[in-house]
DNA sequence: GAAACGAACATACCACGGGTATGGTGCGGC
DNA sequence: GCCGCACCATACCCGTGGTATGTTCGTTTC
């Protein structure tokens, strides 16, 4: 029983030390999988099997499910940081920039992956306050200094920016959902941003409003 | 083999015909364990362990996991929109009622039950387009109402009603989550309170200068 | 009034999926 | 050249959702 070097492998033998790459499939495949699938709709054998590998492979990378879906996170969170942080750069308005963040964020909202992974499975899966510690960094780091360099400016009088953020984020992320579940995105979609600009124009006039007085 | 009646019920074997009751206590124990430990941290035998019954009887009453969930969401909600309800029967100023609302939603978003069912759990569990349209008599329409009232009397011009609602009701939801699981709940609490109320006054403010323009 | 019927459960069993224990293989270090 | 470890596959265990079937007892029907 000779048969050479062709094991079964699930197809195409890695060869070896490409570790890192195999994480990478791996992480890949379960942001895939969790994006369409859900959490628990997703099992470990069909992740596993996606990224060509086996349950083996995936718990020498991995503690356990949890632990995949905290890197799968990182990996989507990660992208709309960089989005929003590109926006914030550009050196306008602090009240243009603040519109500029919101439109941005909604749009990163409005990519499935974030929706269901971040937004809606991340405090469930992991804990409402790991998934609070794991954003600190990322993307509501970015909102909630656009918060704070707005109330430094003078507007906002003693308004508490860490809870402003919260709710900022929290109508936005609801927002998001809104248009993605919606039969009539577009629609939906140029109703919310109206409804937000709308919002903050009228927050924006009281502000002053109340500064003048 | 006699033995008379003594079979080995789980314990204090109910007679019969108690069927409502016993779908109660089933929902009762589901609401109490999915608070306490998640959708999927709960087994069905611990549930109905709890109501003193086995899965046969769980399964004769709910169709699967998800329907007893739903039941227990339901049973959640109905209590809160009670008390939405009796807070709009006041016949005040309409941006003081807007406020009362406000305060008394958030104040039911500090329930643990309300809080993991309803708000965190719900549109996992249930998907989102069935979590909305399950709270859409309940609630959520109490909060429409309240907006579509405000936008009807004057202030708020072609502020869109529906998306609106969402967008307070997950700034809302957010913020009772943030202060559930504060180190520090009152105080955390006091100053999301201070926070709203400011917000809904800068866009009254706003509102009526615009509206006097 | 007893036989038939069905609601209201209990019991036994299956399949699937997360997690573990163990085995194998090739690369780097000495 | 052999040792050890990273890297991964295979085999297995067990908790859990779901199903199929059995059992009891009140209600109905003739």
């Amino acid at each position: 029983m000779i048969m050479a070097t062709v094991r079964a492998r699930p197809a195409s033998a890695r060869k070896t030390r490409y570790a890192s790459a195999t994480r990478d499939d791996l992480v890949r495949s379960a942001v895939a999988l969790f994006t369409t699938h859900g959490y628990a709709g997703t099992s470990l054998d069909v992740i596993a099997a996606r990224a060509r590998v086996t349950k083996g492979a995936l718990y020498h990378h991995f503690r356990d499910k949890q632990d995949l879906f905290e890197a799968a996170f990182s990996a989507v969170e990660k992208k709309v940081y960089a989005k929003l942080k590109k926006v914030l750069a550009t050196s306008e308005n602090l009240w243009v920039k603040a519109g500029l963040v919101v439109r941005e964020y909604l749009q990163s909202c409005l990519d499935p992956a974030y929706q269901r992974i971040v937004i809606h499975e991340g405090p469930v899966v992991m804990g409402w306050q790991r998934w609070r510690d794991a954003q600190e960094g990322l993307s509501f780091g970015v909102i909630r200094d656009a918060i704070a360099d707005l109330r430094a400016a003078g507007g906002l009088s003693g308004l508490p920016v860490e809870v402003t953020a919260r709710l900022v984020c929290g109508a936005l992320s609801t927002a998001a959902t809104m248009i993605a579940n919606s039969p009539d995105p577009k629609r939906v979609s140029e109703e919310t941003e109206d409804a937000v600009v709308r919002l903050l124009g009228l927050v924006r006039a009281g502000a002053e409003a109340q500064g003048l007085r």
